[in-house]
DNA sequence: CAAGATTGACGTATCAATCTTA
DNA sequence: TAAGATTGATACGTCAATCTTG
């Protein structure tokens, strides 16, 4: 019941009513990929969103953190935390904020640099990530990855870490 | 400046920090695609939604309302539309309060039906989703369709579909 | 009472401004 | 004055409740 592109389309070789008054700007092909590209990563995120916040009553955003605090042995740096989820120094804030009042991590300031904090893993936060990560990932396999063919998961892979990268590097600029 | 997942595991090969301390429930190659999925089309909604934004001075879903309005020939039934972009009733609601309050489209009450409303698209609302749309279509190519091989595209496109459809047939059961 | 649509409250992301320490 | 981090205002999406007409 939300974001999500397109339910009308389905198929891709008669015209598509989208853009028809506006002049077509993307052919019947090129269409068909980039809605289904959009429609299919809404509906992925929605449906990991949703299984998060149903049955372990967190964000997606507070998996991520928790992933990678553990990751990295349960404690790490707000700016280096703030880097590798490639979120603004604010929003890491916010969040960071909403995990410590529910008890699932700490502040604490470290010694070699007055102006700096580390978020540190607690118990509670452990536990809850160790509860939602199994789930989770079944939950991974049986949308996104079960349905693709071998071939096809190593082209996806390829295909979206290219993408990525360019986006990435091109952060900022322009 | 924002949502996504991972800067830092570059490399598939070498055995990723992520989940190490609960168990790795996800095998590196399965959490290349995964990642690398969730990246791009994060990093792709980001780029799409910043340029329509700040260079047409609206959201994508402003963009997606107008589009449709737009291929439906200027009008369409609220409940049509909520339909066709998969949005609750409650958000196609609130976005055309908005698209409203700047005249870029009016609501008509449809004679037949005392209950029914239509959307339609004004000469201001035209105008902009005309000034959007090229430039629009051009960065989607440039970003996600352009970096793809031809074979790589039509396995997206078909992988993309797959997916999108199975999610969207199980919404709202279990 | 079901369908079309709206409303208001709440949660999260973004942006610009701010504060503190290196 | 730059880096680490926080704050408050604003915008959008979600949810539950509501209103009106079929």
């Amino acid at each position: 019941v939300n974001g999500v592109t397109d339910g009308s389309t389905d198929v891709p070789d008669d015209d598509p009513p989208a853009l028809r008054g506006t002049g077509a700007h993307l052919d019947a092909d090129e269409l068909f990929t980039w809605t289904r590209f959009l429609d299919a990563s809404r509906l992925v995120e929605e449906r990991i969103a949703r299984h998060l916040s149903d049955d372990h009553a967190m964000t997606h955003s507070d998996f991520e953190v928790l992933v990678r605090l553990d990751g990295a042995g349960g404690a790490l740096r707000l700016s280096a935390l703030a880097e590798q989820c490639v979120w603004s120094r604010s929003r890491l804030s916010h969040t960071l904020d909403r995990l410590e009042a529910r008890g699932w991590i700490e502040r604490r300031p470290v010694p070699e640099d007055q102006r700096g904090f580390d978020a540190v893993l607690t118990e509670p936060g452990w536990a809850s990530l160790a509860e939602a990560a199994g789930p989770h990932a079944e939950l991974i396999r049986e949308i996104l990855l079960l349905p693709l063919t071998a071939s096809e998961r190593s082209t996806l892979g390829a295909a979206m870490d290219r993408i990525a990268r360019a986006l990435r590097d091109r952060r900022g600029v322009e």
